[in-house]
RNA sequence: GUGGAUGUAGCUUAGUCGGUUAAAGCGCCAGUUUGUGGCACUGGAGAUCGUGGGUUCGAAUCCCAUCUUCCACCCCA
């Protein structure tokens, strides 16, 4: 294929037959997160290089390999967004969000960029839909935000999600179990593959969930996050966890969780999905209490989630979940010759005036493929204007889906009286 | 980045011991007499068989490379 008919690798087109399950979602998502007080933030695609190094970290492997960075004409360094919460926090700051009654509740949809090898539910281009409420130390918040994820798939009819929970402490207590796990992996090292071998110094937690045999044997010994973290640590984990009852939200404990990017602290969560392979995590976040003062901003303490657009869409397919149907053409109104097409043109504009979907010809076509084309419009109703119509100022339209026929004026008053009445008792029309 | 598969009309596929104009269904367009859809029938358009090399008298079919897509690792949403 040639490379100008190719869109690059990784990347998606959302065609017409599917952009209303994006608008579905998109909408829904939207409209879920205000019933929890959360308001959109639009931010930059992109933003300067140094902003994810900073806040999602140097050593992770999406600052590390997997960013798509440039330098600009003016030679700055820029970066196409890899995830939303660093451009977010940093809007944040720079607008003085923060300077009203906190906390500071936003939602975000967003592109995001990480070069990747493509595979299901993974793309070099990927859509995310996120909140994050900035100003609370609360466990209540953590366990709104994760409400917010809940609610929504309760609303799409998402079902099968199992929510995993976990605490991987803050900068005081974290050291103590990173020690532990190290030097508890340090001496089977010789048992560990060799992902594992390298795990060691980087990421010990990731140990923990190596698919592995081996590891997976040497882990089941090792050391619990939930046993290391402190008293703050582990009474604010019991916080989420009541609150967690209290919106009726059941959840599973799983100390391998652990977030890939440097700025989660204490509480950690994911939404995972069986049966859209390998990358299950639908939906991730977290407590990240020291982010914006590591951006420059007085010490907040905030909480969010990202969700995965394209692996919710998987999950939704593969469980056959109902999408709204796209509204059908209400009239057709077709034509033989000039005057009459001009005269169809003008009662579509009428028509769309009063807000129904109307067509005309726009090809040529001959009646009998007028007809069928409004056919496979679903159009509600279709006429066809000719030179009798003209002259007796009268239109015959047929109701598509019984056949009967009515005469009508040609007037606008008369044919929004006619559909009116014709769709009131069923005013969509749904096609595929 | 590593490993395993895949690639034929818009879509779903047939065709591979190499051999005349690459096939079908769906979709699209047009007809089946005069200005009216859904059914049926008929016809038509549409594919340089992912791309580039090579072997051969001859390749969609064999070989090499490359790209894409898919699956897993890794990582993450």
């Amino acid at each position: 294929m040639a490379i100008i008919t190719n869109a690059p690798r990784g990347t998606q087109d959302v065609v017409p037959a599917q952009s209303h399950k994006w608008q579905f979602i998109e909408q829904t998502a939207l409209d879920t997160a205000l019933l929890f007080g959360f308001r959109e933030i639009r931010v930059p695609t992109f933003e300067h290089t140094e902003l994810f190094c900073r806040s999602v970290g140097d050593t992770t492997d999406v600052v590390q390999k997997e960013m798509y960075t440039f330098e600009d004409k003016g030679k700055r360094s820029i970066t196409l967004r890899p995830e939303g919460t660093a451009g977010i926090m940093r809007a944040v700051l720079q607008n003085g969000l923060l300077n009203d009654a906190l906390p500071l509740k936003v939602s975000y949809l967003t592109n995001c960029f990480r070069y990747e090898k493509p595979q299901a539910g993974r793309l070099r281009e990927f859509h995310q839909f996120g909140v994050e409420m900035v100003g609370s130390a609360s466990p209540v918040a953590d366990a709104q935000v994760i409400a917010v994820a809940k609610t929504l798939f309760d609303t799409l009819r998402v079902t099968g999600l199992e929510l995993e929970i976990n605490s991987i402490g803050c900068p005081s207590c974290r050291p103590t179990y990173h020690n532990a796990l190290k030097e508890y992996f340090r001496s089977h090292i010789d048992d560990l593959c060799d992902t594992c071998g390298e795990r060691l110094d980087k990421n010990p937690m990731r140990i923990l969930d190596c698919k592995c045999p081996a590891c997976a044997e040497i882990a089941k010994a090792a050391p619990v996050v939930l046993d290391y973290i402190c008293d703050d640590c582990k009474t604010h984990f019991e916080g989420v966890k009541k609150n967690l009852d209290a919106s009726d939200i059941a959840y599973r404990i799983n100390p391998t969780i652990v977030r890939g990017l440097d700025y989660y602290t204490r509480t950690v969560f994911e939404f995972v999905a069986t049966g859209i392979g390998a990358q299950g995590t639908v939906c991730g976040g977290g407590r990240y209490d020291g982010l914006i003062e590591l951006l420059g901003g007085q010490p907040t303490p905030s909480v969010g989630f990202a969700m995965g657009l394209e692996r919710l869409l998987l999950v939704m397919e593969q469980q056959g979940c109902e999408f709204p149907p796209v509204q059908g053409c209400t009239m057709y109104i077709g034509s033989v010759g000039e005057a009459a097409a001009l005269k169809a043109v003008e009662l579509c504009t009428q028509l769309r005036e009063e807000g129904f979907y109307a067509e005309c010809d726009t090809v040529g076509r001959s009646v009998k493929a007028q007809m069928k084309y409004a056919d496979k419009l679903h159009a509600k109703f279709s006429c066809i204007i000719g030179d009798n119509e003209l002259v007796d100022g009268k239109i015959k339209i047929k109701r598509m889906d019984r056949g009967e026929v009515t005469e009508v004026a040609i007037d606008p008053e008369a044919l929004t009286q006619f559909i009116y009445r014709g769709t009131i008792d069923e005013m969509v029309d749904y096609t595929e």
